[in-house]
DNA sequence: TGGCAATTCAAATCGTCGCTTGAAACATAA
DNA sequence: TTATGTTTCAAGCGACGATTTGAATTGCCA
């Protein structure tokens, strides 16, 4: 069944590939089964054969596309486990930001439309997924900030970077809207963009830490 | 015809509040005209009456909304014209947030979800109506950083915290989808989380303005 | 009050899309 | 080769939702 060779184990995989691009690109509701099929070589009743339903080949198609990237970029981002927290941070946002960028990453793509348009299929088995990757995060800022930052400060901090990771995103689909901006995601911006953020969010940890002596956010 | 008084009128702008709310909601596609009339009091061939379709409705839905919020929050943040660039800069960022963290906001939920998946009618046009605040907002980052800030290094700030701020929307979302948990919304971490975003986003620039006297990034 | 335009209404139309169906093509093994 | 199970196929069903339509209602002015 899980016979890589088969050509019905072919067709699966041609469906996931298609479905993870499709989905990322026109989301759940404005994907047709119809376009998807056409995509992927595949008749019409293919995912209906396959996977069920549309809604389980999504699913299905975000989990292909996350493992795949996250494979193909690893989430330390090279950075090796003896180095400081600041330098393991900055893999963690070099990573990060890179699977965004990719021309054929979707999972990330998939995600921002689901969070902005809940199919409230995926929310909870999101979590699942995603949830290690965000602990591990978490950790990493506690160390960056010691051991005496309470927890909201570190979701603070958590959602700064985020938030600037998927405002990357943001542009990548400006682009596709409207193609005369200066935009970031060509490669060489991209670059100087990614610095910016690691230099502009260690700034900001920075400050707050040393601000943390002072004031609240004690643990 | 532009007389409020009118029942026609009356009509008209319970359609444009109920549809702006709902288009937040549920986003374009997945709204129906049939719940917004309902919601609005009216009957289902009203749309089609005062908008002609329901594209219209959708843009002006979105202007209606992002006018009355405008109203509501003024951009500046409350922070007179003579203060320093950087007081100017945290009250803007106070003014998002607000604007994107309240109850009854809905023209940044609708451009998140926009953004995320483009309808190719709004795209351009928000651009006119969002590109003067943006615009602003780089003339103030340009004063916080200096006149030799290039633009490049004024549009990465920028991203840097226009990202944050959306991620308060973000957020918002994922309250919904997952009510257990501990989240930023709440009018208390709210506050916290906005002198946050300025706290780190002014260290992150402060750390940028001093790094460029010895780096790249000259304009 | 009577007439005219503006507005509201319920019902019908029409296109799209997910999903089903039953037959055809294919592979595998006895 | 034949039999059996698997995979693909084209056509069709059924639901949903935007839009239209033409009649009923309302508001307005002479």
């Amino acid at each position: 069944m899980t016979d890589l060779k088969t050509k019905s184990a072919l067709t699966r995989t041609r469906l996931l590939k298609a479905a993870s691009r499709i989905f990322a690109q026109n989301g759940y509701q404005e994907s047709t089964i119809a376009e998807i099929c056409e995509q992927a070589k595949a008749n019409i009743a293919a995912v209906n054969y396959h996977f069920g339903d549309k809604q389980t080949l999504y699913l299905e198609a975000w989990r292909y596309a996350f493992s795949e990237e996250l494979s193909r970029y690893p989430a330390d981002g090279g950075v090796p486990r003896q180095a400081s927290p600041e330098q393991r941070l900055a893999g963690r946002i070099r990573s990060i930001i890179r699977r965004i960028a990719a021309e054929d990453s979707y999972s990330f793509a998939i995600i921002h439309k689901e969070i902005a348009q809940p199919t409230l299929l995926l929310s909870d088995i999101l979590e699942k997924e995603i949830n290690p990757q965000r602990q591990e995060m978490l950790v990493l800022l506690h160390e960056c900030l010691g051991h005496n930052a309470n927890e909201h400060l570190l979701h603070y901090c958590h959602a700064s970077i985020m938030g600037q990771c998927f405002h990357v995103l943001r542009l990548k689909q400006l682009q596709i809207a409207q193609p005369n901006r200066t935009l970031v995601i060509e490669s060489q911006y991209l670059e100087d963009f990614t610095n910016h953020v690691i230099e502009f969010s260690l700034a900001g940890i920075r400050a707050i830490q040393t601000q943390m002596l002072s004031q609240r956010y004690r643990a």
